[in-house]
DNA sequence: ATATGTGAATTGATTCACAGCG
DNA sequence: CGCTGTGAATCAATTCACATAT
């Protein structure tokens, strides 16, 4: 069982992400057992660093064997919260919100979209990957009926601020913000950027620096 | 000028993104001087951190008065590569590329849409954002003629290697990951993954364990 | 007087080496 | 004997305090 530690690196999470992929494609191919050795050869980090991340919530492998692959899937899982289905909601159905509705490894196993919100009256109404457009002012509403749990934010940058509070105000406990802008939220609420043209422009920075190597969280 | 430094954190790189952001917007607002302690609250990190940050690549600002806001964003462009202008191509032009096409904030100054390329007969030939879309196996002769830099991968997790091999082998520099998969690539070839799956399973484990707070790259 | 720039101190994360178990 | 699990050591990043410049 797990230690339910105090402190653990943010980094360890975007790996364990990572490490969940890989042992999910192994159970995929029917592979029973595997090591520290090739995870890390997979997700290109040391086999120190695989042991360190685990044993921050517990031990799940056998000294002398490795790891059992849909084991130590169902562990990470448990981890990472996705043991539960995750109820989500996106603000904002322009071209970004449309394709993410319709991202077909969207409805993982844990993520299922419940609602679909806008401010332009041309598109209430409209239906999106099976989902009637409800204008933003419905949110409060719908949050509580569907019990929806995280908001994708992907309006205009300078809509996004006003789409957060929407979202805290509705009670929302998590953001994924696709806005290339800095939302402010309660403490409680969890936001998680996924801007791309930041990455573009840390991208320019290393290709005119080619000796500075990133280290990726 | 600058100290043209050995090492820099990669985490200073994407805050000085932010950074980026926020002199720009007050450039744009006609504000002429600033300071670390308002670029801290606008960015949601400390003064110290801005000024050491900014101090890997040289002194800025004026003792005493703060910083000259056009002199501070000319320099920041010039430290991220933002001087020239990157050339894009996009491998994989299903719903998430086109949308990355099209999305307006993309034709940024600094970035401009070279290529869309694609294996699938029945996309080649299509015209996607004033572009024709390409077969792949024409990506290194116009990966040369153009001139393009940098390339997007918005294809299947199973192609994503594909695709990455393609352009490491077209000569590309750097490549935005959008597929939740890591990739290899020669140590000379920067990556920067745009996950969005992984930024949700992030956001469930801090959702299920409040008392972790992420300090965000 | 005021806000930057920076060495020193502290805190945090990664690497290592090997103890612990199967 | 092999591979995990983990305290200790190293390395890196952030915070701090204040000297410095205007």
């Amino acid at each position: 069982m797990a230690h339910d530690p105090r402190t653990v690196p943010s980094a360890t999470i975007s790996r364990l992400v990572t490490y969940l992929r890989i042992v999910t494609q192994l159970e995929q191919g029917g592979v029973r057992t595997t090591s520290s050795e090739y995870l890390a050869k997979e997700a290109q980090v040391s086999a120190f660093q695989i042991r360190k991340d685990l044993a921050y919530f517990g031990r799940f492998g056998t000294r002398g064997e490795g790891y059992t692959v849909p084991t130590l899937r169902r562990e990470i899982e448990r981890i990472l919260g996705l043991t539960r289905q995750w109820r989500v909601a996106i603000v904002g159905v322009g071209r970004i919100g449309e394709a993410l509705a319709n991202y077909p490894n969207f409805r993982d196993y844990h993520f299922e979209l419940k609602g679909l919100f806008d401010l332009d009256p041309a598109k209430v109404g409209r239906l999106v990957a099976g989902l009637e457009i409800k204008h933003l002012s419905e949110l409060n509403r719908l949050v509580l009926e569907q019990g929806i749990d995280i908001g994708f934010i992907t309006v205009p940058p300078k809509a996004a601020q006003d789409a957060a509070d929407a979202l805290v105000q509705a009670g929302i406990k998590g953001i994924l913000n696709f806005a290339p802008t800095v939302i402010e939220v309660p403490r409680e609420v969890h936001v998680e950027p996924v801007d791309f043209l930041a990455g573009l422009k840390r991208l320019s920075f290393y290709i005119i620096n080619p000796q500075l190597k990133e280290e990726l969280a």
